[in-house]
DNA sequence: TATTGTTATACTCTATAACTATA
DNA sequence: TATAGTTATAGAGTATAACAATA
């Protein structure tokens, strides 16, 4: 009567794959309307923090090989969203800056990343969805080295 | 003093990308002694289920084009852990069964993805980790149709 | 006429190596 | 001599279209 499922398929890690995995499509979608993906986004994100950015910085919080964040940031310069200015410490690195616009434009696309993550979680009474979150924190938090404690 | 960092980046859903991300690598590591991608792991799993599955069953369930199944099964059944059969009923499709040599490579893969998924929720006492899958199931049943209630 | 599995081809994405300018 | 950023090129991975066999 009851399916056998192999437990391979109910496990934290294989769930934990396919909810990236879809969530990832999710966010992509959402964002086509502000005609951003989700590198983007996050490129637009991590801009925007408190301490600027080099390239190199970026490529390695976004785990990306740095030749692929050359053509990624020449596409959001192009539309004005962000800006490359050199580090008068170090003339060799570029400090990458939100603009005005892009401030904008990261705002807008928070919100809509922030829709579509409440309807992925929509399944989750509102305790559980703060009990996920500090859960995902927990377990990433020594493997995003800029999340760290101090 | 305090770090200002995005919300975006302590949110659940960008967590969960990443964790997802960064899980999917650990486990491509964690097959490599066995020769195995997660993906190969996968079909392995699937092809082991109850109810025998088409290669356009297991297409949907990996989420990948029919074309990419072709050659994912080639692979597998060259090495004779995975045979094709004529569906008598409907002499188009295959029906996917595991070998026996494929049990057994399966069942140490299975250990190994179980040990690297420990490793992965390490920081995390017991209770959390039976919690953290029960949310993912609750999140996941409806979006990964085979696990349906019924 | 539609569907399953297959092949061939084109396209996208990514990694590798080599270059420049600064240090 | 090493590092940040860049370019060009080659390789891997993927999707698209067309086909054979079966329904």
């Amino acid at each position: 009567m009851t399916e056998r499922l192999d437990p391979v398929l109910t496990s934290a890690g294989y769930l934990l794959l396919k909810a990236g995995t879809q969530f990832h499509t999710i966010i992509d979608e959402a964002l086509t309307e502000l005609d951003l993906t989700g590198r983007q986004f996050l490129v637009l994100t991590f801009a925007g923090s408190a301490d600027p950015l080099s390239q190199l910085d970026l490529s390695r919080r976004l785990g990306l090989d740095p030749t692929i964040v050359v053509g990624l940031i020449d596409g959001l310069e192009a539309r004005k969203v962000v800006r490359r200015v050199r580090d008068p410490a170090d003339r060799r690195r570029y400090l990458l800056e939100l603009t005005a616009a892009g401030g904008r434009l990261h705002a807008k696309a928070a919100a809509a990343v922030a829709d579509a993550e409440r309807e992925f979680l929509a399944p989750l009474p509102a305790a559980d969805r703060k009990q996920l979150r500090r859960l995902l924190i927990d377990v990433m938090t020594r493997r995003l080295p800029w999340m760290g404690p101090s």
